[in-house]
DNA sequence: TCTTGTGTATTTTCTCCGGC
DNA sequence: GCCGGAGAAAATACACAAGA
């Protein structure tokens, strides 16, 4: 008998009612956010008012600075440094310290163009929260690309902007084109009041206004997180939200943007069901679903609107690759680049609170092999739909 | 000399465009 | 139609230069 067929016995025969272990977990994952007296939903918008009195806060700094014939400096937290970044298992990768900071002098050759820079997306942001109008980022690099050189340091001092001013890019009147995907049991109403109905056969593209969603209305049972796109057209090809059981899948299409991030958040704020995530065996899947469920260091500033500490690694698992008995022939060797990649994730704050995901991690290392969803399809072309997910979901395959 | 800051390389995904 | 390159969006790691 086939792996498959044997696999579609065991799932034919089940006596336990099909999901009820996701129910469980519903169960458990409300009664934790009931429990949290302190739990509050990602944070409303700060007011325009607000952030016009912070970017005049630091105008002011730097006339007084002048006024007293000094040099203006900008003191910026360092995005990049793990010293600014803590641990919290309610809220993930958080900047809880301005220990190490960079500062932005208009006096020093190394640093005026970047003031000048930061100068002049200061000042448009003002313009636009006082016009209650919004632009893109490559809109504000067009606005003066002899200034900004390239659209990648434009993006830099956004999130700089950001950071400083303690107000979300959205606050700022800032957009970025959303990448992600939605799809499956799911409707809502757009800020405009453009009703969206996910269920259709096509997938809808993830709001570039999260914030502004309302009236969210769903039955699903929970939320399937896909790494790739490649994998989330294929279940939606064959039709997996409908099959199996309610449920809404979203792609951030690799690493996942800020809107699909918030979009994940969202709907853990307003569904309270279980997430889970489906990514590749590789050390870049691991950092992609760390990236939902903990943030990254460099949007750590905002992690308690961006982070869902809930997510489950449903799969691919390095444990599922032997247990399956993955052909040897559709596994990859870890590359050097893997290996860094996989030791650094090791060290991470978040691992201490995640034994069952170090352990997949420690046998990744000591198996020197990754593996792709699809690969997948190398033991049945529909192995992935019909026979993985319905099983692991049913007999509590994730951790 | 050491620390800090900046720039580059690399990874993932996908789309778009031009050439063959 | 297919292929390759460029670009976009997100991330981290590392090398090198500048300043204290």
């Amino acid at each position: 008998m086939s792996r498959c067929s044997a696999y579609a016995k065991k799932m034919n025969s089940a006596s336990v009612e099909p999901f009820s272990e996701v129910d469980k977990l519903h169960i458990d994952l409300k009664h934790s956010v009931e429990a949290m007296t302190d739990w509050q939903p990602a944070g409303g918008e700060t007011s325009a008012r607000h952030v016009l009195e912070r970017i005049e806060s630091v105008i002011l700094g730097i006339v007084t600075s002048l006024s007293k014939d000094e040099a203006p400096v900008l003191v910026l937290p360092n995005r990049s440094s793990w010293t600014n970044v803590s641990f919290d298992s309610s809220v993930g990768l958080q900047m809880t310290s301005e220990s190490s900071v960079t500062s932005v002098r208009c006096d020093c050759a190394s640093s005026v163009t970047k003031f000048a820079q930061l100068l002049k997306i200061l000042s448009v942001i003002y313009k636009l929260v006082q016009s209650d109008s919004f632009a893109t980022k490559r809109d504000i690099f067009y606005n003066n690309t002899r200034l900004f050189g390239s659209q990648t340091s434009v993006d830099t001092i956004v999130d700089d902007i950001s950071c400083l001013l303690k107000v979300s890019r959205r606050a700022l009147h800032v957009l970025a084109t959303s990448k992600g995907f939605i799809s499956g049991d799911l409707c809502y109403m757009e800020s405009d009041g453009t009703r969206i109905s996910c269920s259709s056969s096509q997938a809808v593209a993830v709001s570039s206004n999260i914030s502004g969603i309302r009236n969210i209305v769903s039955s699903a049972r929970f939320v399937l997180i896909v790494e790739k796109d490649a994998t989330f057209q294929r279940l939606l090809d064959d039709d997996f939200c409908a099959k199996l059981s309610p449920c809404i899948m979203i792609t951030g299409k690799g690493v996942p943007d800020l809107n699909s991030r918030l979009m994940v958040r969202k709907l853990w704020d307003t569904l309270h069901i279980p997430i889970f995530a489906l990514v590749d065996a590789d050390p870049h899947g691991i950092e992609i679903m760390s990236i939902y469920k903990y943030g990254s260091v460099a949007m750590s500033f905002e992690a308690h609107s961006l982070t869902v500490p809930s997510v489950m690694w449903l799969g691919l698992l390095p444990s599922d690759l032997q247990r399956l008995r993955v052909p040897q022939d559709v596994l990859l060797p870890l590359t050097k680049r893997d290996e860094c990649k996989l030791a650094s994730l090791l060290k991470r704050p978040y691992l201490s609170s995640q034994p069952q995901w170090k352990r997949e991690m420690e046998l990744m290392q000591q198996t020197q092999v990754k593996a792709e969803i699809q690969s997948l399809s190398a033991i049945a072309p529909d192995f992935l739909t019909n026979i993985y997910l319905p099983n692991k979901l049913r007999y509590k395959g994730w951790i």
